[in-house]
Order: structure tokens, then C-alpha cells, then sequence
RNA sequence: GGGGAGUUUCCCGAGCGGUCAAAGGGGUCAGACUGUAAAUCUGAUGGCUUCUGCCUUCGCAGGUUCGAAUCCUGCACUCCCCA
């Protein structure tokens, strides 16, 4: 007997609307089903956004069934209005190229250690060929408009003030074509999405009814938002992105171990493929014990092996180690530049140590830690200004070879957890 | 077209001739507390500085005065009322 997937996507809290759960769950007791997820490459690289979508393919593989992650090179073309208050801007193709190439290396990544069948495809490989008169005929006759405009997407950007053109208006007709093609070719029937894509699923579930005769089927998830009712993965600075270069596994890491316990505690149930049963132990804890914050240690663990791998965990552990522990006294240049490689880092000539030395409050506004000479003063007064973790509160204080760590370099922060190298050449 | 109110430091908002770099609140930054959380409390919050002062700021441009964010004139913009 197969594991029952719909049952672990609720049980999981990851369901929000599904097609008729009866024949849906029939369908998905044969081993092997293929279900897919389509992801935009609007960007050059997947967010934690995405990371919903990406662990359910997972969890389709998980069971014996075959996931389809579809990057949609024609659909990025256009432009989803899906939960978009306005217009989109087109991407050049030679964009769009490269963002295909990143996101497709991305999803095969996060699913290539939960099984060996996994396809990834892009509808642009159907779409080059199809003649716009003939997609008319064959595919834009079965859509009543007054399905069309009925759907919320279309709907709400009616009402609103961002107006919806014709491009973007048509784009269901794209997604409800992938969706027809995919089960012509692979004999997929499931689509899994976020709340959104309902209307756009549904969509396809109707063209492959009208065009083929055929039962297709939807899962949709509710939106993972955290307790202030922001997006997850959003932070004032941006978005947490999958790419290392965009977005270091320490500050992945890091997302994840600040969380809220609530937004811990769900992130874990539906991100995570870590056994219910221990979830459970593990809100226990936190209840009994929160300052422990085992969940979101575990969070951020799972999560940054499964973006980064276990080097990119280390690194992160490392790092985080070492933002928050004791004085630095010696370290190499080469573990100093990948730990400390998200933060802003400048470089003074090596003459300014010599003498009385460089003042430390230049030195912080140098590297951006103090917005002027006058305000890192301050901070040093107030005792948030540190040299290599070791604080000093004297506000004409000055740096000299001494405070090297490792050869050329010395770490400074103001407060916290604002951190800068500052490198003498 | 007529009458009135306003434009202040990141934001809101006091100030109505000197003691004003300008009350108070918000935000932000730092500290304490804490769980790298929330809440709370404390301090700081134009720039430079030899730490003593210097420079720039109160819509814009002039003027009165020993001295103006504060008074006068003109200009720009915003809002309200009447037509």
C-alpha cells in the first residue's frame, strides 16, 4: 500500500482547495504518478517563496510517485497576474534564457536527494512551435469569457486601479495548455500550487475535460505567511533567496533561527520533512522550554542542508558561531573571508596603522557601521562599538597592528550584530 | 474670482525677537533585560571638532534689528470656506 500523500498534505496543513479528494486519492494510490508544480523564472533565482512548492515535489517523490517541476520559459514570457496588483515588465529573452538555466539547476538541486525520477521541464520546448491563429482555434475556443472574468486574478486587477492587459489576460490560456501537454506526454494529472493558481489550475482541469475528455486534478496550499501577516522568506532588507551568492547560507540560516515560535513551529510542519511524530516532541519542548528554541534550531538545520547541503550548514553553524561568541584572536584569512563573506568589508591602506594609528571612529564610518565620525562616537560611548568581538567603550580609541587577526585583517561591529572587515593593504 | 489657514530638523508636531540645533511623540541607533524573540526600561539622535567651539538647518528670495524659526515684503506650493 502507498503511503497516502493527500493524508500527509493535510495532516501537514499544506492543502487549501483540492479537485474531488475521492478520485484524486484513487489516482494517486498507483506508484510511479507524475505531479507537477510550475515555477516562473522571473528572477535568476528561486526565493524561499518557492520553497513550498519545492518540498511538496519532494514529498512527491518521497512516496513513489514522480514530480514535475515545469519552469515556465514561454509563461515567464508573459507574465502570471496571479496575486499581482499590476502589470508586470517583460523580461528581455536573453533574461529570461539565464533565469531558466539558474532555476532549473536550483529545483533539480533541492529534489535530485528525495529520488531519482524527477523531471523538470520547460513549456517554452511545446509553446516555440504553436501557431497563434491555431492556439486560438484549438485552445482559446474552449474558454468562455465569462469563466475568464470570473476568475479572482483577472477580477481583481478589473476592479482595481492596475488594469490587466490582453498578454497577461491571456496567460490561463498558457498554463491551461502546459497542464493538457503534460498529461498528453507524461500522463500527469495533478498540479500542486499556492492558493492562487487555483484559478489558473482550474483552468486546465476544464480544457482537459472539453479537449480530451480526460480527469485532471488540483491541490493548492495555503499561503505560508508569518504571525505579523507578512510573507515568508520577506525581510526589510528583501527577500531570502536560494543562491548563496544572493543570499549567504549564514543569513539563511540565520532567517530561519529568528523566527517567531509560531512561524517555527508551522515552518517546520510544512517545509521540513521531519517526522510528525517528532514535530510533536518538538513543540512539546518549545512549549515547556521556549528559551531552548529546539525548533528553530531544526528549522534552520534542515532547511540550509536541503538549499546548501552540509558544507553550507557548517559554514553557516560556523558562522554563526563565531558572530556570536567570544572575542576573535586568531583566525586564517581564508575561513575569516568565506564566515564573514555577506559583510560589507573595506580597505584602508596598511600605512594608516602605523603611527597613532587609524581611529576607530573613522574606522566605522568608514565601512558603513556609523552613518558619521559623530554618531560611531556614540556608539563607542554607548558600548556597541567592538574590535574582533572585543568591546571597546574608549571613543578615541585607535587602531593599530595590534588588533590584526590574521595578518591583514580585523573585524568590527557596531551593536549587535552589525558586522564589517576592514582589510589593510 | 473673493476670504482664511498653513509650509519647522527622517515623519508627526510645539515654538511666535535673544536662554533654539529648536519641546513632545513616532521612527532609528546603542545599552540593559531576554530566547540572536516580543514587551519593557535607559541613553542617543544635523555636520565637523584640537571637546572647545565652528559650520549648516525652520518653503524660496530679500528686508527690519546689535540679534529672526519667530517681525515686514515679494514669490512658490498645500489646504479650507464663499462664488
Amino acid at each position: 500500500m502507498l503511503h497516502d500523500l493527500l493524508g500527509e498534505f493535510e495532516a501537514r496543513g499544506l492543502v487549501h482547495q483540492t479537485t474531488d479528494a475521492t478520485t484524486l486519492r484513487d489516482w494517486l494510490a498507483v506508484p510511479g504518478r507524475r505531479v507537477y508544480a510550475g515555477f516562473d523564472p522571473t528572477a535568476d533565482s528561486l526565493h524561499v517563496g518557492h520553497l513550498v512548492a519545492l518540498v511538496l515535489l519532494r514529498r512527491v517523490a518521497r512516496v513513489g510517485h514522480e514530480p514535475v517541476a515545469l519552469v515556465g520559459g514561454a509563461t515567464g514570457m508573459i507574465g502570471d497576474p496571479s496575486g499581482r496588483s499590476a502589470e508586470r515588465n517583460l523580461l528581455s529573452p536573453a533574461e529570461l534564457e539565464a533565469n531558466i538555466a539558474a532555476v532549473g539547476r536550483q529545483i533539480r538541486h533541492v529534489l535530485a536527494s528525495a529520488g531519482d525520477r524527477v523531471h523538470v521541464v520547460n513549456n517554452a520546448d511545446w509553446m516555440r512551435g504553436v501557431g497563434y491563429v491555431e492556439f486560438l482555434r484549438d485552445v482559446g475556443k474552449h474558454f468562455p469569457l465569462s469563466q475568464m472574468l470570473a476568475k479572482d486574478s483577472v477580477k481583481s486587477r478589473l476592479e482595481g486601479d492596475g488594469g490587466i492587459s490582453y498578454t497577461e489576460f491571456s496567460y490561463m490560456l498558457l498554463q491551461a495548455w502546459d497542464f493538457v501537454h503534460l498529461s498528453d506526454t507524461l500522463d500527469c494529472r495533478v498540479q500542486i500550487g499556492g492558493s492562487d493558481q487555483w484559478g489558473n489550475i482550474t483552468a486546465g482541469i476544464e480544457l482537459g475535460r472539453r479537449l480530451r475528455s480526460r480527469d485532471l486534478h488540483g491541490i493548492t496550499c495555503p499561503l505560508l505567511t508569518k504571525a505579523d501577516g507578512t510573507k515568508m522568506g520577506k525581510t526589510a532588507s528583501g527577500a531570502i533567496w536560494l543562491d548563496p551568492l544572493r543570499t549567504s547560507p549564514y543569513r539563511f540560516y540565520q532567517y530561519w533561527i529568528n523566527l517567531d515560535d509560531d512561524d517555527a513551529g508551522r515552518s517546520l510542519l510544512r517545509l521540513t520533512e521531519v517526522p510528525l511524530d517528532e514535530i510533536a516532541g518538538l513543540d512539546a519542548r518549545r512549549a515547556a522550554n521556549p528559551a531552548a528554541r529546539d525548533t528553530q534550531k531544526r528549522l534552520a538545520e534542515e532547511l540550509t542542508r536541503l538549499v546548501h547541503g552540509e558544507p553550507g550548514l557548517a559554514a553557516a553553524r560556523q558562522a554563526t558561531e563565531i558572530f556570536f561568541g567570544a572575542e576573535i584572536t586568531s583566525l586564517d584569512e581564508a575561513s575569516l573571508g568565506e564566515i564573514f563573506a555577506d559583510v560589507p568589508s573595506h580597505e584602508f591602506p596598511r600605512s594608516r596603522l602605523e603611527g597613532d594609528g587609524l581611529p576607530l571612529a573613522e574606522a566605522l564610518k568608514a565601512t558603513g557601521l556609523a552613518q558619521s565620525a559623530g554618531a560611531a562616537r556614540r556608539t563607542i560611548e554607548q558600548g556597541g562599538g567592538y574590535v574582533n568581538n572585543r568591546r571597546v567603550s574608549d571613543p578615541t580609541y585607535r587602531l593599530t597592528a595590534h588588533d590584526l587577526v590574521a595578518g591583514s585583517t580585523l573585524v568590527l561591529r557596531s551593536g549587535k550584530k552589525s558586522y564589517a572587515v576592514a582589510r589593510f593593504r
